[in-house]
RNA sequence: GGUCUGGUAGUUCAGUUGGUUAGAAUACAUGCCUGUCACGCAUGGGGUCGCGGGUUCGAGUCCCGUCCAGACCGCCA
């Protein structure tokens, strides 16, 4: 037996007790007469001491011999402190060590496994297991698993069954990259790692078994953010007999419950239209944890004889509350940021809406005091206010502006990191259009169902066909996304065909998935949410490597077992036809 | 594929206009220390300034190339 007690539980009720405890040094700290160490496992850390006089010297002399990251056990009973240490659970008590044994010693580790480790992420995804041992990451996967389970819980006891699908499957060529997987068996032939099991969860619903559900693996060869990973985890679901309605009702039920049981405050959970969230926040994504909205101006500032305004195809502005203190090079600064080519912006015009009544704006040139003022009252701004301005075509401009409120949310405060703000983007158009390769696109996927009601544009005007599709935002993140299928086999030879595939092409790709919807397909639809993102997003982090115990770098690779790596000869000659 | 930022001690970083022997903190080692908990004090070891080339009397510093890391754009149905 190697330990009666783990380093978490100990306190004052334990005292005058004998325990036998394991872990690895953390820290040691010694005054000569007396010796400190940090005893630290999965649990907590306790502290344990020696001293000459109430320690027998060979083990005095031992445990002055240890180093950072031992393994040792030891026997020990538990006193009270002099000094009682109130940041830690295990404060109240230490451990007189009797007896001292070392289960295995250890190299001086290269950074230090505290919570501010001295550590950079290179080293840390080299020696991830030393990384592993520090509490934010240990906090971030154990928080992962009660995720995890809470998700379970909630879905199992809606009737979700747990139904595995495959990880070798069929390219397509739709969407993202595969990554593939040669076939030993099969020379020159190859399976894909799935970006989704979509078409599976699908056959499940034409299978008949109605609520599914999945925690799974998926994978896409494309490039990594730090919100993005090339394999990462989905909760995949899908229900049968469902209209968008049942869908977004079940999981908003479980995206509620998830914020409940971790404590999080929620204030609304509004559902908005894509074209609404594209023009009041430009982005599909909006942060809702504040109010502020774009307000379009077009018509408002045009004939002014400024070109900037009376060339631009849309012209929109944000509102600061109490903002207009700000200095001249704060305003540069923000400038110089949106026209980085990261956001691609032209630059920021700007109103000051003095809190002594004045006003003074960027274009004064152009525009009196009084074409000014009439402005403000447009767009409801008092006193106080800081108004930006861009202008150009309403795509990129929408875009600019969404990017800039999200950057002056985070640097001035307006955003309120205690609340939770989800939210279901809906009315996604179903089809975008594709400058490049000059054809149409699903935004979604292909098996994504058209709205009733826009059904009549299907054949003259695919751009204004609306999807029966939705995403779940939270706190300007996309967690989930899903859509109402096609069961009818008309519709899907349809969407194909505006999708410009031909018949050997949807046949030799989705022969199976066609061939099942003439078997009585039932209506049906369903969402995937990302957990490792949940994850992050529920603990207000941006990037989601530390919410993944040994995940992939910035450009794909491990570091720690130096994959992708080349394959001998050998193993190359068996995936090439003689 | 592209843009930006960075690469100097085990680690995190500083390093001025190109100028003598490249610094700090921390980690590590040794010694001291009668209650530490970011313990303290003293001493010490530790450098291919990412790599290659160029400019120069002289390069950590300037130029070109390249590799690596991070953030972003493209991409991610």
């Amino acid at each position: 037996m190697y330990r009666t007690n783990n380093c978490g539980e100990l306190n004052s009720s334990f005292v005058d007790q004998e325990v036998k405890l394991s872990g690895w040094v953390n820290k040691i700290r010694t005054k000569g007469f007396i010796i400190w160490i940090d005893l630290r496992d999965r649990y907590g850390v306790t502290q344990l001491v020696f001293d000459k006089e109430r320690t027998d010297a060979s083990v005095f002399e031992a445990a002055n011999n240890l180093g950072r990251e031992f393994v040792i056990e030891i026997d020990g009973t538990v006193i009270k402190r002099k000094d009682v240490n109130q940041n830690i659970s295990t404060g109240e008590i230490e451990v007189l060590v009797s007896n001292l044994k070392i289960l295995n010693t250890s190299i001086t580790p290269p950074f230090t496994i505290e919570n501010q480790t001295d550590g950079g992420d290179e080293l840390r995804m080299k020696f991830r297991y030393l990384d592993l041992r520090r509490e934010p990451i240990k906090e971030n996967l154990i928080f992962r698993n009660k995720l995890s389970l809470e998700v379970r819980n909630y879905l199992s006891d809606n009737g979700f069954l747990d139904i595995e699908t495959p990880y070798l499957i069929k390219s397509t060529p739709e969407g993202a990259r595969d990554f593939v997987v040669p076939s030993r068996m099969h020379p020159d032939q190859y399976y894909a790692l799935p970006q989704s099991p979509q078409i599976f969860k699908q056959l499940i619903m034409i299978g008949g078994l109605d609520k599914y559900y999945q925690i799974v693996k998926c994978f896409r060869d494309e490039d990594l953010r730090a919100d993005r990973q090339p394999e990462f985890t989905q909760i995949d679901c899908e229900m049968s007999f469902v209209s968008e309605s049942d869908v977004l009702e079940q999981f908003e039920g479980l995206i509620l419950h998830l914020l409940k049981k971790f404590g999080k405050t929620v204030k609304a959970f509004p559902k908005l239209t894509y074209k609404d969230a594209i023009e009041n926040y430009g982005t599909d994504k909006p942060d809702l944890r504040f109010d502020m909205k774009i307000n379009e101006i077009t018509d408002n500032v045009k004939g002014k004889d400024f070109n900037i305004f009376d060339k631009a195809e849309y012209i929109g502005c944000l509102v600061l509350n109490d903002k207009a203190e700000l200095s001249r090079k704060e305003i540069d600064e923000l400038t110089e940021w949106v026209k980085r080519p990261q956001v691609g912006a032209n630059g920021i015009l700007w109103i000051k809406n003095n809190a002594d009544g004045s006003i003074k704006s960027s274009f004064d040139k152009f525009f009196t005091s009084d074409d000014l003022t009439s402005l403000t009252k447009d767009i409801g701004s008092k006193s106080g206010d800081l108004i930006l301005i861009m202008a150009g075509t309403k795509k990129e401009t929408l875009e600019h502006l969404g990017t800039l409120r999200v950057e002056i949310g985070k640097r001035y405060d307006f955003i309120n990191f205690d609340l939770f703000c989800p939210a279901w983007v809906t009315d996604f158009p179903l089809f975008e259009y594709d400058e490049e390769e000059k054809k149409f696109k699903s935004m979604h996927h292909p098996f994504t169902s058209p709205n009733k009601e826009s059904l009549g544009h299907l054949d003259s005007d695919p751009e204004k066909v609306i999807a029966n599709a939705y995403d779940l935002v939270l706190n300007g993140n996309e967690i989930g996304g899903g859509s109402i299928r096609i069961h009818d086999y008309n519709t899907q030879m349809k969407i194909f065909e505006i999708l410009g595939m031909s018949k050997k092409e949807y046949e030799s790709q989705f022969g199976f998935l066609i061939e099942a919807l003439k078997y009585g397909a039932p209506p049906h639809g369903g969402i995937a949410f990302g957990l490792d993102r949940l994850a992050a997003v529920l603990n207000n982090k941006d990037v989601i490597r530390d919410f993944i115990a040994f995940p992939k770098n910035n450009s794909g690779k491990d570091l720690m077992i130096d994959a992708p790596a080349k394959l001998t000869k050998e193993q190359l000659k068996d995936m090439k036809e003689e």
